[in-house]
DNA sequence: TTAAACTTTCAGTAATTATTGAAACTTTAA
DNA sequence: TTAAAGTTTCAATAATTACTGAAAGTTTAA
């Protein structure tokens, strides 16, 4: 397969973005060739695609499905397996986020539960106790914020993200109501 | 300098999430310790407590102030160079979420910008451009929302954070009042 | 000035991560 | 069954990224 000069250009910028994304550069190149194109697509033509292994794609696929940004299509008569991206662009971003907040943060999370039931036994274990306390809450907070977004129906989020600049008038507005009951 | 079990475990994960925080792991580890030591650090000092060379110390500093992540301190009839956080966690927080807002989504804005405005010709140049257009208008809102982010004064940031489930009610508070208006 | 105290740089090397491709595995149709 | 069409695995290797330590650079006090 021949990619036009246009889209081979967004799938290779894909590839330098994926280790940033949280994935590599032929994991960013397949999610970037799966969305740009309308049809489903076998590992094989992927592989065509990219100029990459056929194992490369089988690893790639399998971490997309770790990932679920990919689903498999079948088409009756024919044995192969056609991926697509699964779900809306925006299912997507979803997913990518979620999944980077698990690897990110929910660990940190844990350690600090626990260092913090264990009682300090030294001035600076006091201190040190008093900040990961802060960065635990702060993470907590966060951690809430996001489940509650991903709670939202997607036109409530529609609805959120036009706020743009009133957010804070919703907030003062939102105090005001607290302060009347 | 010897760290005590406790601390060392917090450096020692710390380096483990470096990468995934946008960071290596060396570097992981020096942001953990300075946040943990209340007590500003002198480059020798990091490199001792982490074993690590003096050499990799520098770099690491130098890559912690291009995120401002770190400020040096300096003692009167001392020629060594102090580091310590850049502020309060959340001040380090914030800066690390723009930071790799920067790093993460503003070049691929720039380039499906550019993408968008050059004309497709071909019915899968057409299809690509729809979907470039969608994930550019995602990735725009998202920039803008956490630009707004922000601006809020801490205070806000704090109010807006314990809305929790309340946002919902919230967004509808809002969707009732702009229907009257 | 100079030399002591400190910091930075960077070539070489070590460690980590990604990729290939051949072999093993799976599924289906005849 | 069997063999063709497909997929997955994984040891070997390539590519990338991080680290060391010695040399060069900088600053300050005498």
């Amino acid at each position: 397969m021949n990619l036009s000069p246009k889209i081979e250009n967004f799938v290779l910028h894909c590839g330098e973005m994926g280790s940033r994304w949280g994935f590599n550069r032929t994991i960013g190149q397949m999610v970037g060739l799966l969305v740009i194109n309308e049809q489903p697509l076998t590992a094989n033509e992927i592989a065509d695609a990219l100029k990459i292994s056929r194992g490369n794609v089988s690893m790639g696929i399998k971490e997309l499905q770790s990932w679920q940004l990919v689903r498999v299509h079948h088409i009756p008569g024919d044995r192969k397996e056609y991926y697509s991206p699964n779900g809306s662009i925006w299912d997507l971003a979803n997913r990518v986020f979620e999944e980077r907040r698990k690897r990110e943060i929910d660990p940190t999370l844990t350690l600090l539960r626990d260092q913090i039931l264990d009682s300090a036994n030294s001035p600076e274990e006091v201190y040190a106790q008093q900040q990961m306390q802060t960065i635990h809450d702060l993470l907590e907070t966060v951690t809430k914020w996001s489940a509650e977004l991903q709670r939202l129906s997607p036109e409530q989020l529609q609805s959120l993200m036009k706020l743009g600049s009133s957010v804070s008038k919703v907030i003062d507005l939102k105090d005001k109501l607290l302060r009347k009951s």
